[in-house]
DNA sequence: TGAATAGTGTCTGTCAGACATTATGGG
DNA sequence: CCCATAATGTCTGACAGACACTATTCA
């Protein structure tokens, strides 16, 4: 088609002398929420079962801004790179790992958001299966570790690596038209780089959200488990206690026997299932 | 806190000497799905109900690349800008509207969306009530429409200003981790400009997934509404019918009675109803 | 046998689907 | 009275909350 604009101009002619420079140009960002499940092993009592945590992956930075603060593991967007590719690369970097449940989280792009210079960050939330995941040292980074997560009406604590990470934070009600949303405000001086703790906010809202519309969980979990360990998980994420009977009837259609059972504790073994479907 | 990196320098120092040109920079647009329903009168019949219609804003280009193609209102983000608050503005000057629902959709980056240079587009959806709307011409487009919103399973039909733009598309399963989600996928060629069939596709989708657990469809309505109103335009989104009595008993405790009846139909009038709490 | 957990049975109240019925206004 | 829509009544089956009960293993 050889339309012409109001300059005369075809569009190969329009192309051929367009000047990328003519706009103010930025810098983007990905990062990464990356949530699993650590089993902590219960030595005092062989009959308990073994306690399950939250946890999300944290980087400890070598560089200013924010130097030895712990971050989201992130990094630059490559000019002639999607951002869910940077993403997966990011998380290919820091775990080894690809072929991960990814989905986007949101833009944050505040303007004093880094300290030195306009930066978006496009983010992303990921769940990693415990049993598959291996943390790689990496060059990038000071440190790498699990922070278990703990979350009240207030703050939100990460434990991990002998530090404890406290991140107040409210619920304001924003008005949009005539309803009301949640909005979940985090204040400026916390303990993680950047805006990550909002951002990790944000992620374990969407996470909670995510958790009884699509069957996420089982990213999290090996292949075979047993039906308490995914009620746990539900419990961990959700926030609260479920009942039993009825969590396995909503669960059953999703779940496929396998006819193994759990060995060596002081009870009735319980059975592995699959994830079916 | 006086720490200093590898390179023996404090923060200050190191903000001082940074160079924001290190890093290849890129440009970012912000993009509106901004939806509203358009009431049909029924002139053919005064006993017959208005139709009503789901539909979309579009704007006519009028530059390259894509000239004279419909698009999604849309402009660049200003380098001390928030997304948000751009999104905010070009809603404002393609309506004249402050104060509207808005939320973040997703962020589109395909290295090669825009032929001009690399565009990264974090894009934002948006309701109207169509009362208090009022289109208004600006220099910046061609033209601006309200088009209606048909879809099926394997395409989207947009119909305004006499014209009818079909986007063909396919559900695609995409396997992640051990669940499966499913993605919307538009063929190269359609009507609209970049990859905002897409855009658009998606911005319905989670429309539809958007009007069960939260109000926002109360944003599309005015003050007063019939319930026969509010079912129609879950309907028109859900894309099927629903039975009145169940959808009565479920909206109930959302609603306040006016007392207020519309008049002059051959039938029993209605009675208008509000968005309570 | 008792501790600890796995898993089932069942009562009850709520609620959605389905369909029938009544209400109202204007020609 | 008929048309067209508004609004309610009610039957039924599915299902979640709640709690009691049975099953299994090992020290």
């Amino acid at each position: 088609m050889q339309k012409k604009d109001i300059n005369g101009l075809t569009e190969q002619e329009f192309l051929d002398k367009y000047d990328p420079t003519m706009f103010e140009r930025l810098s983007m960002s990905v990062d990464t929420v990356i949530f699993s499940i650590d089993t902590k092993l219960q030595t005092s009592n062989y009959r308990k079962l073994d306690d399950q945590k939250l946890t999300v992956l944290l980087v400890k930075r070598n560089e200013h801004p924010f130097l030895e603060h712990w971050s989201l593991p992130g990094g630059f967007i490559g000019v002639r790179e999607a951002p869910a590719k940077a993403a997966r690369r990011v998380l290919r970097n820091k775990t080894g790992l690809d072929d991960l449940y990814i989905e986007t989280l949101g833009t944050y792009g505040e303007p004093d958001r880094d300290p030195r210079m306009r930066i978006i960050s496009s983010t992303y939330l990921s769940l990693l299966d415990r049993d598959k995941f291996k943390l790689q040292a990496s060059p990038y980074v000071a440190d790498s570790a699990w922070f278990e997560v703990e979350v009240t009406d207030r703050e939100l604590v990460l434990c991990g690596e002998g530090q404890q990470l406290v991140i107040p934070y409210e619920k304001a009600a924003i008005r949009n038209g005539k309803i009301k949303t949640v909005e979940y405000q985090v204040t400026e001086s916390n303990p993680l780089a950047f805006d990550h703790g909002k951002i990790l906010l944000d992620g374990l809202m969407r996470l909670r959200h995510k958790i009884d519309d699509t069957d996420i969980v089982f990213n999290l979990l090996p292949e075979e488990f047993t039906i308490t360990q995914l009620q746990q998980i539900y419990e961990i994420i959700l926030g609260g206690k479920l009942l039993a009977p009825a969590f396995r009837r909503k669960i059953a259609p999703k779940l496929q026997e396998t006819g193994r059972y759990v060995q060596e504790k002081g009870h009735r073994p319980s059975q592995y299932f699959m994830y079916k479907e």
